[in-house]
DNA sequence: GTCTATAGCATGATAGAC
DNA sequence: GTCTATCATGCTATAGAC
């Protein structure tokens, strides 16, 4: 049982989370964390000796979860697919929108800097791309055969990456709501050519 | 006609373009700049007087002009939209991997950094994504109603985008290849609904 | 153990020598 | 005009007081 006041640490992941989502890793200071959390200087060391990075590592794969069950909460329950996949992306362009298009996705944020100068951070974001794509390709699962999952699972998860993308740089909501349309639209396709349930494996060919 | 040899201005230009698009813009040093450049210090400022700021502006606006020629040099001559997409997603892969994953995309990078931070390279990135929509609606025109092409414009750019994102992280060409797998099957369906070329407007039903 | 003060270094920007 | 030396400020990280 957690305490009803958050603990130094926990607001110091948060408050990390929130700064490198907004400004990113290498735009964010120790400094500004530790002051927009309210706690003292050393206190990111005593909870992290590794430093920023291992700050930042923490925080890149328990974001990495948290994104994973508001997801997939969201998708829950649908008994289209489609449909459950179009509107998680209307509830992100909402999102998106309310909070002044500052809060996408830390992880992608993060994982365009870090790419070719961190390698444990690299790893770290390509480990939460790769859970992500595992969990939604198990959910597609229901639906068709698991290679075909798969790809609709890494497909989702790019277009609303690239979505997050536009929508930021334009302050507009219209790019979510796009890739919203244009995933359920693939996903309405392979449903419909791959049909449910049967544990029949093997090739799928429509004739 | 540029001399054979590059321009101090130009070689600036040029390595803040790679240096950006690899360690982002808050991760990349004007001093870093000017030394792989070969160009003194002085130099950013006499050629940018408002700094890192403006040579940013300046190298996402010259660079979002170079891609788009690049990507519809790739696209153009060919008579099936579809493969022509599903071909430039294999060579955006191609290319990736012989980069070592390092150099995707400078705008995307950059776009994520400022969109809440610096409102002026905010608006350059965002001016140069609804450059490349357009162009490419305009390009998909050639085979759907407009507002289908324009739909399939952004999509294509953001599932590239996001196949950048996860490419780069895992450094593995896979996710670039799936996304043009799933993009060109959208543009196919997409062109098979709507007939090309007959000046017909107005709604389409396929009845 | 919790926190403050500071070291050592890099940054963006500028002033002024040549 | 071209370039160098330097400024003030920010960073990450650490040492050590309490």
């Amino acid at each position: 049982m957690p305490p009803p006041t958050p603990s130094n640490r926990a607001r110091i992941e948060s408050t990390a989370a929130r700064l490198f989502r907004r400004n990113g890793y290498t735009g964010t200071g120790l400094k500004q964390i530790s002051a927009d959390a309210g706690a003292p200087f050393g206190s990111i060391y005593h909870h992290f000796p590794g430093g920023k990075q291992q700050l930042a590592e923490t925080v890149i794969r328990s974001t990495g979860r948290e994104y994973l069950d508001l997801v997939l909460g969201l998708l829950d329950g649908d008994p289209d697919p489609a449909a459950a996949v179009h509107r998680a992306f209307e509830a992100a362009a909402t999102d998106l929108a309310a909070a002044d298009y500052a809060d996408a996705c830390t992880i992608a944020t993060v994982a365009l800097e870090v790419a070719s100068t961190d390698e444990v951070l690299r790893v770290a974001t390509a480990d939460v791309f790769e859970t992500w794509v595992q969990a939604l390709a198990e959910w597609f699962g229901t639906w068709c055969d698991s290679g075909v999952a798969r790809e609709l699972a890494q497909s989702t998860i790019m277009i609303l990456e690239g979505a997050f993308v536009l929508s930021r740089a334009s302050r507009d909501p219209e790019p979510l709501l796009v890739a919203g349309r244009s995933m359920a639209a693939l996903v309405r396709a392979a449903v419909d050519q791959a049909p449910p349930g049967r544990p029949d494996h093997g090739h799928v060919r429509s004739s």
